[in-house]
DNA sequence: GTGAAAGCGCTAACAT
DNA sequence: ATGTTAGCGCTTTCAC
């Protein structure tokens, strides 16, 4: 009987099946913006993980916005779509969450403000506390962060993890600046503190984008890093280039992440009434490199 | 009528509808590695558009390896998607044309060996001589180029540009390395030819990955950029990077690339009978950056 | 246990 | 023009 299957080269049809069984064995992805070099790494994180299972995953950006977030999603769920991955950090919860039933749903990069609903995300406010505590041991007294826009999760992460390692060392003080993941937004928050009275002897980005403009903006201002002022992001994607530019960064384990991520969700599709919440945390870790090496003179 | 449609929030079925049209309004995009920044930009680009015409888009990696495209594409083609955009670089053509119909495949970034197939591609070649001439005109006499695996079509493309700009002035000479597209084989190739008789003075890479490794092979000797040796990659998709390392590279306009891409997709799946190949070349721009300021001393 | 029948939600071809 | 019907390719149920 196989046999004969094989040699008639017979294959069953997804579509007929996922019109009967309502599974397509379809995951979506949402991002804020895949050409965002933390997106990619993670997608890739997914698709593999996914793939391993016989899921196939279909990646859309939501350039942070809602009414192209509720668009995707809409269009996603109407497709078919067993399970919704969402790591982009807009400011569409509600709008997602009253799409698509929650149970379907994993939070991942971005934590969600409902408490009963699955997600796995890093700590931030733990990285940024160590990256912190990394200058002010370096002897760093006065410290800039540049963040970024207040809707998104992470970024506030960032920043409360940041102000409480300052708020904690005697002598320290801090300067914030917010703005979008950009790298221009760090290096506009730069030039501002430059020509202001007391400079920051380091600057912290939110991310390695907006790092990159804040070291952009040293260099371009005739100071050296880390001799002047030291630099440092969050996220650890830069790859290839961060060897080079030698970026302090704190790895988020997006493969780690993406990899859980993806097991929740089939979790979630298997036993769909699980009494409690999927709920991970994973912890990042510092990476020093050239731009924090040394003590301020 | 309308009223009680919008009244009920009754939503058709793509499943049902394309189980019975045989068209699910879901294209595919095949790429080598989506963490390699190249990528994601193109699936920005075909994203953005193809979504402008309502389809959605699954992306997926190959790794280049013909077992793992053979994989995805029988999985997407069953799924139903509508349409291919083959863009990564394996050696799998013959494969993936034995497993769906040519008519519904548009190569982009590679071009196809066969010739009735439909592709729309950068000028490769044209790029790579222009950026050569540039390095020429600079007062460079000895140029290294550090390619890609033989398997890729832009690859062998590049490099041939290459070769034919330098064999068409007197007095330059070339070296020629080959690898993956990775850092690694940029700094290897650097590392060698400095140990080696006659260095050259300028190098170019195959890729702008490719060349940060040659960056960094070449500061790391304690060499000048670009007053000892001047560096130039291929794509310029290093987005923040390239500003701040400022490398000079070549750029194959992805956006465009990818838009008329899906467009060339959605015309052929709007008349699947057109009499012949949609062939579309694209003229990449050469961007001068400080990598290759100046000439040689 | 094996086989026939109903139906998932839609479209296209048909008959009225 | 409107209404009806068959059937896309599968799964699941029900009868045997």
């Amino acid at each position: 009987v196989q046999q004969t299957i094989d040699e008639l080269g017979y294959r069953p049809s997804p579509i007929a099946r996922a019109l009967v069984r309502g599974r397509s064995r379809t995951l979506a992805l949402l991002v804020s913006d895949i050409a965002n070099p933390f997106y990619p790494q993670l997608a890739k994180a997914i698709e593999r993980e996914a793939w391993l299972k016989d899921y196939v995953v279909v990646t859309c950006g939501t350039d942070d916005n809602v009414r192209q977030s509720r668009r995707r999603v809409r269009r996603l769920v109407e497709q078919g779509v067993d399970g919704l991955i969402h790591a982009s950090v807009g400011d569409d919860e509600e709008t997602v969450l009253g799409l698509v039933d929650p149970a379907r749903v994993v939070f991942t990069n971005r934590r969600p403000r409902r408490s009963d609903c699955h997600y796995v995300v890093s700590d931030n406010a733990a990285g940024a506390r160590a990256l912190t505590e990394h200058l002010i041991g370096s002897g760093h007294r006065r410290i800039g962060f540049v963040g970024g826009p207040e809707y998104a999760s992470n970024a506030r992460e960032r920043l409360s993890g940041f102000r409480a390692s300052v708020d904690a060392a005697p002598g320290v003080s801090a300067l914030v600046a917010e703005g979008e993941f950009s790298p221009e937004t760090g290096a506009k928050a730069v030039r501002d503190w430059l020509r202001g009275e007391d400079p920051p002897t380091a600057v912290v980005g939110v991310n390695d984008s907006v790092a990159v403009g804040v070291l952009e903006a040293v260099l371009d201002a005739g100071l050296a890093v880390p001799g002047d002022i030291a630099v440092a992001g969050f996220d650890d994607v830069l790859q290839t280039a961060s060897s080079i530019l030698g970026l302090t960064s704190v790895s988020q384990h997006v493969d780690e992440m993406g990899k859980r991520a993806v097991r929740a969700m089939l979790r979630l599709l298997t036993d769909p009434d699980r009494p409690e919440p999927i709920q991970e945390i994973i912890e990042p870790t510092l990476v020093v490199r050239r731009t924090t090496a040394a003590a301020p003179r």
